[in-house]
DNA sequence: ATAGGCGCCTGCTGGC
DNA sequence: TGCCAGCAGGCGCCTA
């Protein structure tokens, strides 16, 4: 589900919430995510006070003062809120985390539990394990000589190195297609064949799309809300990403739907035209 | 090493 | 109205 700019809504609205608190006790619940609990995790989350909430890409990070880190990713379906203990418990969710002083408590719950959540006992086993998924950087100020090189060593189409989290982090499919559209990139360009002009123009668009989309909390189109419980705004804005047969927004022309990287990918067959246009 | 395909899950929608 | 195939925001494993 959730992309770069729902992670980030997530962890905005969370640090509030979240400032000052302790873990009391920690609640197992339903299926196993992607990975089971390791039940050893329970031990060293509990007492612990929260020092810091932050992301990595996708990735929300809940460090305690003890340096212990509370890792959690939402999957497709995640939803990593704060409630008060006395509202019911919805269907799906998998940890309760009381929190104290007061009566709160962080909830997951993810319907398709392609989510998931880890505890590591130090930042650099965090580190670790960042490190072997081979995290690229995230995309706000990227190395200009970092998108180049890496654009042009890539023999893929641009839909899949984007998604590609090694490339660059927190790009999924909406903001892919919705980045493509506003560089007026086709996606099954190949990556190595971009121009350095329209490198630049994909990496500024990209920026400038995810900061649209964090200002508008994100987008909610089945089951995403923020740390808050608030639905996202930005899926009124898009131009492409589900918009299938529907005018461009620039020309009018009808959005086209294809599969790239065994993901639907929208985009306009006349202002992305597959062959670079000339500059 | 790299890239592509598919599996993991549940729920909702659209077409018959 | 009812059924069911197809599809959904992501990752990670396997294979070639």
């Amino acid at each position: 589900m959730p992309e770069l700019p729902e992670v980030e809504t997530v962890v905005r609205d969370l640090k509030p919430l979240l400032a000052q608190k302790k873990i009391g006790s920690v609640k197992i619940l339903g299926k196993k995510l992607r990975r089971p609990w390791n039940p050893l995790w329970t031990k060293s989350l509990e007492k612990q006070t929260l020092n810091k909430i932050h992301r990595r890409g996708k990735w929300i990070i809940l460090s305690m003062k003890s340096g212990v880190q509370l890792l959690i990713h939402l999957g497709m379906t995640g939803q990593l809120c704060v409630f008060d203990q006395q509202e019911a418990l919805k269907s799906h969710t998998n940890l309760v985390f009381k929190l104290s002083p007061g009566n709160a408590e962080l909830r997951f719950r993810d319907v398709r539990r392609f989510g998931s959540a880890d505890v590591f006992d130090t930042e650099k086993e965090l580190q670790d394990f960042f490190a072997k998924r081979k995290l690229g950087p995230e995309p706000f100020n990227l190395s200009q000589e970092y998108w180049l090189s890496s654009l042009a060593k890539s023999s893929r189409n641009l839909k899949a190195f984007l998604l590609d989290q090694q490339n660059i982090v927190g790009v999924g499919n909406i903001y892919a297609d919705e980045s493509l559209h506003k560089s007026r990139l086709h996606p099954s360009r190949l990556a190595c064949s971009l121009k350095p002009y329209e490198a630049i123009l994909l990496s500024n668009s990209i920026e400038e799309i995810l900061n649209a989309a964090i200002k508008n909390r994100g987008s909610t189109i089945r089951n995403y809300v923020g740390g808050a419980g608030l639905m996202g705004g930005y899926q009124d804005e898009f131009k492409a990403y589900g918009r299938t047969g529907l005018p461009c927004m620039n020309c009018g022309n009808s959005i086209q739907k294809i599969v790239l990287a065994g993901r639907s990918s929208h985009f306009c067959p006349n202002c992305q035209p597959k062959k670079p246009s000339k500059r």
